[in-house]
DNA sequence: GTATCCATGTAACCAGTTACATGATTGC
DNA sequence: GCAATCATGTAACTGGTTACATGGATAC
């Protein structure tokens, strides 16, 4: 079996939540679920051509005075039955390639202060990412307007990820940093 | 720029190690870097002849008694020379995209328990790697030809690693658990 | 006699990235 | 005047996956 186009259902999600032209799913898509999936136009394009092929969302030109008429695709019944089914199936997880890694195994001939420097780097990276984490909780924590939303929790369950993620790695880093040095 | 082949280097670290055939170098991969990092034949036997081709890797024919003979490759100087160069550049890193999270992200009107089962599912995977993970470490540490060996603590980092990130996921796992279902 | 391991590859496919291309509007 | 943002795409490339193909040796 091919591999499944996840980018599909990215899409999907995003529309089922609001709609909008292929360059507002870019801004959704990087203030939003950024820390954990990435979406390019090069690709958002197609697939929502696709998709509109497929009867899973539909488009309409938007009038805009002054600028060319904007294309917003909304999420049809049929895609929302798409979605829903792709939702209830279990995770496929797929193996990760970690680089800092592969370069860590293989550097025992390279000096020291270089591994050293790369751990530096990436607890640096994490302690950024920490904070990042933290700014966007307490945001998402504050807005009155999201209340009640349902959806609350499980936004928050993404950003908890990401701070359980940020921290074990910072940890990981300075025990690593200690170990290698004696 | 292109995107950097790091297939290439992953082999090139491999037989730095080790000289070996395509699928001895497959084999060490799924025992001792597998947890960060995947390799498959359809792609290791033309990425060998690439670099092959490019000298950084030599090629003698091994005889068996019985069986055809063995493709054996060995890292050249110029190969070392060539993984040195990249072991010392910072690391990339690039965008993972985390299925689990993309779908609870969108999952707001599934039933709870679709969402339940997914967790639990993450928290049994992690709580399992980490098993893995204590075993590998046991191993590695009791390995009296290893004892003095300059990999170690490095190959010991990529383990711990593992644990730090299989511990932190549990916890993530439990925690978003106990938040959804109040 | 059957499953697993040893051993090497090719073909087809597709997902995703980078670079290229264009052009209007808004804010500084 | 310039940078940034809005807005939409195409072309070229390549990395990586899955499926297909083959066949001998060994262990149970």
């Amino acid at each position: 079996m091919a591999k499944v186009n996840k980018t599909k259902y990215a899409l999907l999600g995003v529309l089922s939540l609001t709609s909008g032209s292929g360059y507002d799913i870019k801004k959704f898509c990087d203030s939003t679920i950024a820390h954990f999936w990435n979406e390019n136009y090069a690709h958002i394009y197609p697939v929502l051509k696709d998709l509109e092929a497929e009867g899973l969302v539909s488009k309409t030109a938007e009038q805009n005075e002054g600028r060319p008429p904007k294309s917003v695709y909304s999420i049809t019944d049929k895609g929302r039955e798409e979605l829903h089914q792709w939702l209830i199936l279990p995770v496929e997880d797929s193996p990760h390639r970690i680089e800092l890694l592969l370069k860590l195994f293989f550097s025992s001939d390279l000096p020291l202060e270089n591994i050293i420097e790369k751990l530096t780097e990436a607890r640096k990276k994490h302690e950024s990412l920490l904070e990042d984490y933290q700014k966007a909780e307490d945001l998402l924590k504050a807005d009155e307007s999201l209340k009640d939303n349902k959806g609350l929790p499980l936004w928050l369950s993404t950003i908890s990820f990401g701070k359980y993620h940020a921290e074990a790695m910072l940890k990981w880093c300075e025990e690593t940093i200690q170990a290698i040095q004696k």
